[in-house]
DNA sequence: TATGAATGAGCATTCATTCAT
DNA sequence: TATGAATGAATGCTCATTCAT
C-alpha cells in the first residue's frame, strides 16, 4: 500500500535526519576532547537522546568515529579528484590542492589529529572495517571504499599532478612520490602544532608559505 | 665508614636503575598505546614490580609521562645547540639538525605524537611543571627548564641557522621564522605518517630528501 | 495519555523505593562500620545493587551520608518543633524533648557518633551542603536547610522552653544557654557509651533519670 | 660482666626513650587526624624514624593506639583514686572529680572521641587486649590490667563517692550507680560537641555548670 | 638494630555496553 | 521505537605490613 510506503519514508528520512545529528555532535565532540576523551554519554546528552538511542543507530563509539572519518575523507577525496582534473597548470593545481587540504582540515583538526594518534584505534577500525562485521540489522549500508584506498587515492592524484609537472617540464626530474609524500609531511606538519606555536597563520599564508618553499626551496639560486 | 658509603651507593644506583627500568617500560607504553592507553598495572607488570613500587619512584602517572618527555626534550636540545655551534655552513648545519632529529625522534615516534596529542594532558603537564608541585622527599629533583621553554630554545637555535644563512648570502631573503616553523613542520609531518604509509624512508633518505626539497624546492630554476 | 503516565509514575515510584533502600543499608552499615569502614562495596552488596548502580541514584559516597544525615536530623527538627510548641508546662515539654530525643537516635547511635566523630568528614559534608554543587540531572533536589542552621534550630527550640520556665517561675534563673547545653551533653553523653556500660537504660528509665536529675537541679526548691 | 650490663641498661633506656618518642607523636596525631586518618607512614616520619622501626616497636597500628589509650587511663585511674581518697566532703571531692576529668581529657578530646567512636576498633582492641597474644619477643610488657577492670574501677571510686554523701545525708537517698552513669555521660557529652558550639567553656566554667546542676539535683534541699 | 624497598589488598569512581519495558 | 536502568570491567591511587640487608 502506498500508505504504507509514505510511512515507512517518513521513518527513514527521520532516521537519517537522526542519525546526521548524531553524527555532527559527535564530530564537534571528537574534535574538541579526542576520542577518548568523549563519553557516549556526552554525545547523546547534546544529540538530545537516550544512551541507548545512541546504540540503535551505531553499533559501537568507534563505529561513530569510523563513520565521521570516513565522510570527512570521502569528501576531500571527491573535492580533491575535481581539482586535479582542472586544466590549470599543475603549479596552479597543486596550490589549490594545498589551500584545500589547510582550509578542509583546519576545523576537524582534531580529527586528523585523532587519527594520526590513537594507533590502537586505527588499528581496531581497520579491521572492523576490514572484516566488515559492523553491519547490523538495520544498519546495513554499503561501504564505499576502503579507507586506505581512499587515502591511497588522494595520494595518487597528487602524485599524478606532479609527475605531470615533470613531464611538462614545469618541475625539475625527481621521484614524483618522494616529492608527493613531502608535501604530504608538510601539511600534516601544519596541523599538528605544538601548544607553544608563535604564530598562526591563516590558510592564505599558510598556502603562500608551503608552496613558495615547496616548489622554490630556502636556497638561493 | 667506608663501608656504609658503599653500601648506599649500591642502593642509590639501584634506585636510579629501578627507575630507568620503569621509564623505558612506560616510554615503550606511552609510545605503543597512548597515555590514556597506558595503565599504571601496566607499566607494573611490564617492569616486573608492584603497583605500589611504581608509586615509590613516581608520584603520577603524569609524573611518569612528564618526566620521559622532559627527559627527550632536554636531551635533544642539548645536542641542537652543539649542532648549531659548529663552523660548518648553514646548509651543512641545517642538513644535520634534519638528520638529527629524524633519527632521535624514530624510536620516540608516538612520544612526540602524545604530546601534540593530548591537549589536556599537555595543559596539566605544563601546570604541575610550573606549580612544581610534585616532588616529593627522596624524589626532590630541580627541573632544569620549562619544556616550553626547551622547545623554544630549539626554535630559536634552528632560526639562528637559517638567518646566518640569509646573511651570508647562502639562502634568498625571506622570513626565517616562516622558514623555520615550516621544517619543523616537515619533520613532524614525516612522523605523524599515517597507517598506510608507502614508502618507508631510512633516516638518511628522509634526510637528503628534505633537505633537498626544503633548500631547492620541486620547481625547476 | 493516562498509559504513559502511569508508566512514569511506576518507574518514579521505583526509583524511590531503590533510594530509599540504597540509604537504608547504607544507615545500617555506616551506624556499624563508621564512615570510612564502609566501602561503597559493601552498600552495594547488601542493597544488592551494582556498584555503578550506587552511583547512578548517588552523587559520592559522601553524598550519601549526607543524605542520610540530613534526613535524620530534619525528621528531628520537625518533631522537635512540634514538641516546643504544645501548651504543656516547661517542665513537660522538657521531659518530651529528652524522651524524644533519646528514642529518635537510639536506633541512629553510631550516625551520630560518626558526625561528631569524623571532623574532616563534615568540614567537607557542609562545604559540599554549602557550595550545592551536588545535584545532577535526576538526582536534583533543593536542600531545604543547611544542617548547622538545623541543628542551631533545635538548640534555640529547647533554649526557648528553658526560658518560658524561667520566665513562668518553673525553673530558677540562670542562663538558659548554659541549661541547654548541658542538657545536650547529657544525652550526647548517653548515646556515646563505652563498650563496658553496666546497665542498660530503656528509654522510659533514662528519661527518668535525666529529667529527674536535670530538673531538680534547675527547678526552684 | 658489668660492662655487658651497662651496655644493656643503656640499649634499654634507650628503647624506652625512643617508645616514648613514638607514642607521643602518634598521640598527637591521632588526637587531630582521627585513627584511620592518621597512617603509620606519618608517625614514623614526625618520629623521625623509618616505618620498618616503628614495627619494631609496636606490633601495630593499633597496638600504638592501645598503649596510648591504656596510659591515658591508667594515669587518670591512679590520679582518681588519690581525690577519692581525700578526706573532703563528698561534694568537695565530686567537684574536684568533675574537674580533673575535664581537664585531662581537653588535651585528648579525640581520643575519647576514638575510643567511643570508632566501634571496630574498640572491639579489635578489646580482643586484643583480652586474648592477650600481642605479646612478641622483646616487646613483652605485663598488661598491668585490662582497659574495662580500669575503666570500671573509675566508675566504682566515683560510686563510692557517691554513696558516702547519700549515707552521710549530703546527697538524697538515689541509686549511686544511676547517679554515677549520668555524671559521667555528662561528661562525655562536654567533649564530643558538635561543630557548631556556640560557647567555648573553659575548664573552670564547665566545672562549675556541672557541679552546680548536677549537685543540686541530687543534693537534699 | 635500623631501615629502604617492596607489595597485596583495597577503595572510590568512571564508562561503554546491554536489557527490559 | 526509544529509553531509563543496570552493570562488569577498569583505573588511578593508598596504606598497613613484611622482608632483606
Amino acid at each position: 500500500m502506498n500508505d504504507i510506503d509514505l510511512r515507512t519514508k517518513r521513518k527513514l528520512k527521520r532516521r537519517k535526519e537522526n542519525r546526521r545529528i548524531i553524527l555532527e555532535v559527535a564530530e564537534k565532540l571528537f574534535v574538541k576532547k579526542g576520542y577518548r576523551g568523549t563519553a557516549v554519554d556526552d554525545i547523546a546528552e547534546n544529540a538530545q537522546f537516550s544512551k541507548a538511542t545512541i546504540y540503535r543507530y551505531f553499533e559501537n563509539k568507534l563505529d561513530i568515529f569510523t563513520q565521521i572519518v570516513m565522510a570527512t575523507i570521502e569528501q576531500s577525496q571527491k573535492d580533491l579528484t575535481k581539482i586535479a582534473k582542472k586544466n590549470t597548470s599543475s603549479e596552479e593545481r597543486l596550490r589549490e590542492f594545498i589551500q584545500y587540504i589547510l582550509g578542509y582540515y583546519q576545523k576537524k583538526k582534531n580529527l586528523a589529529r585523532i587519527l594520526f594518534m590513537e594507533r590502537d584505534l586505527i588499528k581496531k577500525f581497520v579491521e572492523v572495517e576490514r572484516g566488515g562485521h559492523f553491519m547490523h540489522h538495520f544498519r546495513k549500508k554499503k561501504i564505499p571504499k576502503n579507507v586506505d584506498v581512499m587515502i591511497d587515492d588522494i595520494f595518487n592524484q597528487l602524485c599524478k599532478v606532479i609527475k605531470q609537472g615533470i613531464s611538462s617540464g614545469e618541475f625539475r626530474k625527481q621521484d614524483p612520490k618522494d616529492a608527493c609524500f613531502l608535501l604530504g609531511a608538510i601539511m600534516r606538519g601544519f596541523h599538528f602544532t605544538g601548544f607553544n606555536q608563535v604564530k598562526k597563520y591563516s590558510v592564505e599564508e599558510a598556502t603562500d608559505l608551503i608552496s613558495n618553499v615547496f616548489l622554490n626551496g630556502i636556497k638561493k639560486p
